[in-house]
DNA sequence: AATCTCTATGCAACCGTTTGCATTATTTAG
DNA sequence: CTAAATAATGCAAACGGTTGCATAGAGATT
């Protein structure tokens, strides 16, 4: 029962013409007459036929798909990057493969691996906070696969960056906190091999000193990760040290609002006793109470940005000189609740 | 520059023997002398060999490609769904290919008619909430592609299905409501075309007939969407009415969450005034004041198991008598502080 | 009528790998 | 020493579509 899908072969046999002169009917070849033309084409749409794309993909040596390779997609970031790709590709003949690093520098590598085996046309990736060399990637590069690095930077690596502009979103953040009263600013920060906490630390530390504030180590603390519960300890930490701090400038909101309720069953009131402001602007941040105050990133359109790139890339035609684009996004302030008005 | 794959055609010149030699002894052949075979294995590993599985697919006429279509991938349900997925699918040679529905009807049958284009081993799916009918996914079964429906059901489709008992996990939820003194409870709904939706909303209301509770229309409230800000004006229409209920029971977290903050600016004290449970169980949910209490779903486990329902289906042999997998996983309440303790 | 020029179409190779069958080389049996 | 059996390898087709080149047929030009 088993039904094999119709091949131009079989148009060919049923009109008594040969296979190239439908493969060139289907494609509006010139040289073919109208009549022909026409026929095949209505005999193509009666057949439902449809163009094997193994045969293609075989044939040009390259498939239709994209592969997207993120950290983790349960967080709203990239699962809203994701979708900012998904939403420029769906136009396009291009499928996407999304592949999942779990912030791990070999299953990233692995991952790329088994790509290699696949001929894929482009590669978006967002590289794990554990990735430490960029070998893997850059056999991606040597293979001309073209590729669009997004979120998070890879120094030294030359290739198509669309990143956010971390260092400014932080400096704004705590320097809106100066601005508001606070004086003793702590910063909880993240894996220290991941530039967009570098840049967001720097921008922290740049607030302060324009600010004429001390730089106190013990008032930058590392989460252990990026999830809630990792919030907690360097939230405890600082509230229950001797220097006690006047608001938190947390790396992410899942930090913030770990921190927030850690402060609260200290008995912290939000923000008189201490000031909160976290980053990303999480759909859900905004419905707590008091509401989050954080650094909005324009993560679809970053996503629709980096496809962009990638698709531009992919058609280039092949002499065409093509320059390296280096996107930085824009962050925007959103003052709520926990941060005292100014 | 661009440097050619090298093919098994290559290694063959190479030591003088034919392609079909080199094929076999890369299969480790029987007929072949163990010569041969070390030979062919030593030139392939030293020029790092890959078959071309362009080529591979060609041949067999199948990718090693699975499609997953969500609905939204934004949402923590179907992102930790995809993760399980994408967990068992990392240790095979497939590659899954993620695409979303945006909850349409219209663009999931797009997705559906590009994916046949491609040849795909298998297909995993949580239709999209105005999925009305299934003619796009019975073309799927026509083509003798696997596949397997997860979370949302397809009334009257035969096809392996992997659910949560939303039923019960809703009857329990508001079964705890009753025990804990609520006597008004009010439930807000989402789109009646979802099974997950009409299951909850069927247990809410057998378990107030349990209980010899009226079912009131008036508490039965369809949110517009799932996200939310969808559920602020249902919960002002509640709380604002003559008939303030003492206890909502909302459709997933996110709606629990709008109804929380809603109440709360409508001066409410939760659980006091008015209970609150959820259902979903987010990761942030945890982090309200007070916490939400809300159902739990084994949404991991929900993905693994579908992906390895899918895998065992497209192994299956050609003969082989197969048997329709119909799963159904059970919830768990989870009692944190927008509910009273009994 | 022979030659030339188009126009429309066909032929055949190609992409990389697998695999049924054929063929060669080697060994064993008679 | 020949025939038969066995072992090892090669040949060629197949998968579906594209495309450079060849060619048949019609019409135009001399």
């Amino acid at each position: 029962m088993k039904r094999t899908r119709i091949t131009i072969k079989d148009i060919a046999t049923e009109l008594n013409i040969s296979a190239s002169t439908v493969s060139r009917a289907l494609q509006d070849h010139p040289a073919l007459k109208k009549e022909t033309k026409d026929a095949v084409k209505a005999l193509a749409k009666k057949w439902n036929y449809r163009p094997n794309s193994m045969a293609l993909n075989f044939l040009r040596q390259t498939s239709s798909t994209i592969a997207v390779i993120v950290p983790d997609i349960t967080s709203y970031f990239f699962s809203a990057t994701v979708t900012g790709i998904q939403d420029i590709m769906a136009s396009t003949k291009y499928n996407i493969m999304i592949c999942v690093s779990n912030e791990s520098f070999e299953e990233e590598a692995l991952i790329i691996e088994k790509l290699s085996q696949v001929q894929i046309a482009g590669v978006l990736i967002a590289p794990a906070s554990t990735t430490v060399n960029f070998d893997h990637i850059k056999t991606l590069q040597k293979n001309n696969i073209p590729l669009v690095i997004f979120d998070r930077d890879c120094k030294g690596l030359e290739a198509h960056k669309v990143l956010v502009d971390d260092y400014s979103g932080a400096f704004e953040a705590v320097d809106y906190l100066i601005k508001s009263g606070c004086k003793k600013i702590a910063h909880i920060t993240g894996d220290s091999n991941l530039s967009t906490n570098n840049y967001r630390l720097q921008g922290y530390i740049d607030a302060l000193k324009k600010n004429n504030l001390p730089v106190i180590q013990d008032f930058i603390i590392h989460a252990k990760g990026f999830k809630h519960e990792d919030g907690i300890a360097p939230t405890e930490k600082l509230l229950k040290s001797k220097n006690v701090p006047d608001a938190i400038f947390a790396v992410n909101d899942r930090l913030a609002v770990s921190a927030m309720r850690t402060a609260k069953k200290l008995k912290f009131k939000i923000p008189e006793d201490i000031s909160i402001i976290g980053f990303d602007d999480e759909p859900h941040s905004a419905y707590f109470t008091p509401a989050l105050s954080t650094v909005w990133q324009p993560v679809y359109s970053m996503g629709m940005l980096s496809a962009r790139i990638l698709l531009h890339d992919i058609n280039r035609e092949e002499g065409e000189d093509f320059e390296l684009r280096h996107e930085v996004f824009k962050t925007e302030l959103v003052i709520r609740g926990t941060s005292i008005s100014i």
